[in-house]
DNA sequence: AATGATGGCAACCGCAGGCAT
DNA sequence: AATGCCTGCGGTTGCCATCAT
């Protein structure tokens, strides 16, 4: 494997971008496009390496980019999606348009985080740090930690369904999005006509960011017990058979199912009430929630994830 | 008002994988 | 097959603003 040139070139310039650079860049990439980013800024009279320019560009200048408060959905799907993957933020930021992965990455480890485990629940495994630590903690701690490892579950759930009804359907689910990680685009999935037609591929890869539904769907007797179920109701909500126009007819993309999985977690939060008028987290911005709020904030996860304990089907 | 502690976030570092040669 | 380049990713650092004392 190659080596990574380092950016520490002769009177290259680090540290934080001024506008007078911002502007540069900008305006190089919307005349020409970033292309090669070792090239890039020579060619736009910057003082940079490539590898800074590229940051910069896709973290802060790229179009679209939204910043500010993160909204209740996206906290959730930052969640639940940790949950399942782990610190793999570009995965991740599929699920949530126009954000960053750093910017995400910096969210978790800041907000989420911490909040997290000021509930006693462990950021890395999601689950109860120990057990004996609640049995003197009040009862609304013990509700929160019920409730935040049932939308767990359910999130795990509703993933291994999903993969599991398409993998069946040998289609994809269409009318979603995709998104990639640093450039939004629309590749919606081909009709079902041209699917039964073999005109698209039948492979139907698992998402790099869901290898984690390999090891669940050949879960142990434990692992399987952990499942939370789903009646065949909420199947019937997943849009499998709506139809958009294609724009690729090769294969099923991986990433399509992943946003495929937001849609998922969406349908959920949809009911929920609990955002302020610029539909964000309720709270003074700081990252930390009134005792209220909170309360209000879990009991909608459990709302969410109710009357979904009843019998296993895959 | 001064100073230290803390939090938030932009940017950097180094590694890994894909691809071309 | 080996090598090198380019890009993407995740972890970490360091700066700056705010808060606490």
């Amino acid at each position: 494997m190659g080596r990574t040139p380092r950016c520490d070139g002769e009177g290259l310039k680090r540290g934080p971008w001024t506008p007078e650079e911002d502007e540069k860049l900008s305006a190089y990439i919307k005349e020409y496009g970033h292309g090669s980013w070792r090239t890039l800024p020579q060619k736009a009279g910057l003082q940079r390496c490539g590898k800074s320019c590229r940051l910069r560009w896709i973290n802060y200048l790229r179009p679209g980019i939204k910043r500010g408060k993160f909204t209740l959905h996206e906290e959730q799907t930052i969640i639940q999606l940790h949950a399942l993957l782990g610190n793999r933020w570009a995965v991740i930021a599929m699920h949530l348009p126009r954000r960053t992965d750093n910017e995400i990455k910096n969210y978790w480890n800041t907000h989420i985080k911490k909040r997290l485990a000021k509930m006693g629940i462990d950021p890395v495994t999601h689950r109860r740090k120990d057990v004996s630590n609640f049995s003197s903690s009040n009862a609304a701690t013990l509700s929160h930690i019920a409730q935040w490892e049932s939308t767990r579950l359910e999130a795990e759930a509703r993933l291994v369904r999903e993969l599991k009804l398409r993998q069946r359907l040998l289609i994809p689910s269409p009318g979603f999005q995709c998104k990639d990680t640093h450039q939004e685009h629309d590749q919606p999935f081909p009709p079902l006509s041209m699917i039964h037609s073999n005109q698209v591929s039948n492979t139907l890869a698992l998402p790099p960011g869901l290898d984690v539904l390999k090891s669940m769907d050949a879960s142990t007797p434990g692992d399987a017990m952990r499942m939370p179920t789903v009646g065949s109701s909420e199947l019937a909500n997943v849009d499998i058979w709506s139809t958009k126009e294609p724009t690729s007819t090769d294969q099923v993309r991986s990433r399509d199912l992943n946003d495929g999985c937001t849609n998922l977690f969406h349908s959920n939060f949809d009911e929920w009430n609990l955002l302020d008028s610029e539909g964000c987290l309720s709270g003074d911005g700081d990252g930390s929630f009134a005792q209220e709020e909170d309360k209000m904030y879990w009991n909608g996860i459990v709302d969410a994830s109710a009357g979904t304990w009843d019998s296993l089907v895959f």
